[in-house]
RNA sequence: GACAAGGUGGCUGAAUGGUUAAAGGCAACAGACUGCAAAUCUGUUUUUUAUGAGUUCGAAUCUCAUCCUUGUCUCCA
């Protein structure tokens, strides 16, 4: 029996502002849907921590036993650098500046994306669509909603008639704007002279001269406006209605409230059941942007080649400091913040370790079943990975206490938590054990553990002169030596 | 300016009306271990929840005002 049956799932539905009980449409399957990046530049750190929280609920999804189906797009054409008439796709002006074809730059772009979210463990989507492989589906869509007389064709262009879809449903109903407001607050730019309205928005745009990415359609040479892409790609793999669309909070509007106007105009029903939306990343209290230098690129950070923080951290440490804060929250990203997510993060795996090594008693001094469930309540409880990472400290403490063995636990018991840390840390976090063995040869060991031999001599006849010079040695070339009652070991610090 | 989400201890960050009220991580302090450290483990400490008023038997949690932060309103996860 999958797991699912016996837990009870609420997600935060940005379209109603409640928690509400998941219920997939289809009993036992998950269509889920996140707007993915456009590949003009490499990955942004805020697009990781999205990325990361969709992640957390893809994995959440699967290990309670459902058959998730989760695609994520690729936007590589379509969208503009402004929404004047003369707007340059993104694509293309990289192309030019960078002195590449159009599709050179999504590649290399693409190949980063995917190299980085790789190093953060992110699971790869099921399906992961293009638009510009989608373009004949576009273009039916778009014929589609004319014919549904909620769009209409102005000088080779197509645009989605907002004031006139509002009429029957609600134009805002996501971004919780009013159409009347909208009107009131919008600037009558020059070259929006083909819309009827300004708040009107292009399903498909007429390719200027100088316009290389270009495709044929009924309205002339073009291409597809951005948000159209992802209703159909989602209409194409999920359906005319699915369960979950999420993407970064920024994205609510246009994109999203643009996104429920194409579909529900397109199959006359709102296309989706539970809309969930991540929140921004800061990085020293202030917004990302390149304008200002305070910016951080992800290979960056793993290199510690920045001007932003101390030193490097490992992708697993960095995935870990922003699964301990709620999706739905602003995060800061900080030196000192991550120090402290780096030292947890080593407590909790260290622990897990431990595990292996405990020594099983009769009874039990503590109800190791109900706390298995109260990290299940966590996550059920809108993907609540911060009051997750909680409880797994609270069953380090356990797995501590047993090894000083001031706590008992039965063989049964400590499987239990074997395998729910397991679960927890590795399958639904996603982390990832820092293996610093591997980074080293063997020979390399036996010089290290000829150098213990040595102080360890030197210690013996009380030479402590000798003894830590060898120890402190160690340690800035980034050995960590560790006396303990069973011998000296070491790791690796950097 | 309009709209949205927020402002909780030294830092980070949970908890949205109720047992002696504020999880967890980090830091700090103490203890164990050590030749001394480091690492590790154990314990302790701090705030009264931006500010002011209100609703309530009872509020961080609801209402109003003020200040501030972030986002959206043209493109942005």
């Amino acid at each position: 029996m999958p797991l699912y049956q016996n837990q009870t799932l609420k997600i935060y539905n940005s379209l109603t502002g409640e928690k509400e009980i998941f219920e997939p449409l289809n009993d036992g399957y998950v269509g889920m849907y996140v707007c993915g990046p456009t590949v003009y530049s490499y990955v942004h750190l805020g697009n990781c921590r999205t990325f990361i929280s969709f992640d957390l609920v893809f994995r959440y999804l699967k290990h309670l036993g459902y058959k998730v189906r989760y695609v994520r797009n690729i936007t590589d054409a379509g969208h503009l650098e402004n929404d004047a008439e003369e707007g340059e796709d993104r694509i293309t002006k990289k192309a030019r500046l960078e002195q590449l074809e159009p599709m050179e730059i999504v590649q290399k772009y693409t190949v980063d994306f995917h190299n980085t979210l790789q190093k953060f463990n992110n699971l790869p989507p099921s399906i992961e669509p293009t638009a510009t492989g989608h373009i004949v589906e576009q273009i039916e869509t778009v014929k589609s909603i004319i014919e549904n007389g909620l769009a209409y064709e102005a000088n080779g262009s197509v645009y989605f008639d907002v004031l006139k879809f509002n009429e029957s449903e609600d134009y805002g109903i996501l971004s919780k704007r009013k159409v009347e407001d909208l009107i009131a607050n919008t600037r009558d730019l020059a070259g929006q002279s083909h819309k009827k309205n300004p708040q009107d928005f292009a399903l498909w745009k007429k390719a200027e001269p100088q316009h290389i990415m270009r495709w044929p359609s009924p309205w002339g040479e073009g291409f597809p406006g951005w948000h159209l892409e992802c209703t159909v790609m989602s209409n194409k793999y999920l359906g005319e209605q699915f369960d979950i669309h999420g993407g970064g909070m920024d994205l609510k509007f246009p994109h999203h409230e643009c996104e429920i106007a194409q579909g529900t105009a397109c199959n006359g029903k709102p296309p989706v059941k539970y809309w969930m939306h991540a929140n921004m990343l800061t990085l020293n209290g202030k917004k990302m942007a390149k304008s200002t230098g305070n910016n951080i690129l992800p290979v960056d950070l793993f290199s510690g080649d920045n001007e932003v923080l101390s030193k490097a951290y490992h992708p697993s440490v960095v995935r870990f400091f922003i699964l301990q804060a709620n999706y739905k929250s602003i995060l800061d990203f900080s030196d000192e913040a991550l120090i402290a997510s780096e030292k947890g993060f080593e407590k909790l795996m260290n622990a897990i370790q431990l595990l292996e090594k405990l020594t099983t008693s009769k009874s039990s001094g503590i109800d190791v079943k109900a706390w298995k469930q109260s990290c299940y309540d966590a996550m059920n409880d809108d993907f609540n990975s911060p009051v997750l990472i909680a409880q797994l400290f609270e069953a380090v403490k356990y797995i501590n206490a047993c090894h000083h063995h001031k706590l008992e636990l039965t063989q049964e018991d400590i499987q239990t938590l074997k395998t729910t840390m397991s679960d927890m840390c590795f399958d639904v976090l996603g982390l990832q054990k820092i293996d610093v063995e591997s980074k080293v040869d063997s020979k390399q060991n036996e010089l290290i553990d000829l150098l213990i031999d040595l102080r360890n001599q030197a210690r013996a006849v009380k030479d402590f002169k000798q003894s830590d010079a060898i120890r402190d040695r160690l340690l800035e070339l980034g050995v960590q030596l560790k006396d303990t009652a069973q011998g000296t070991s070491y790791e690796f610090s950097n």
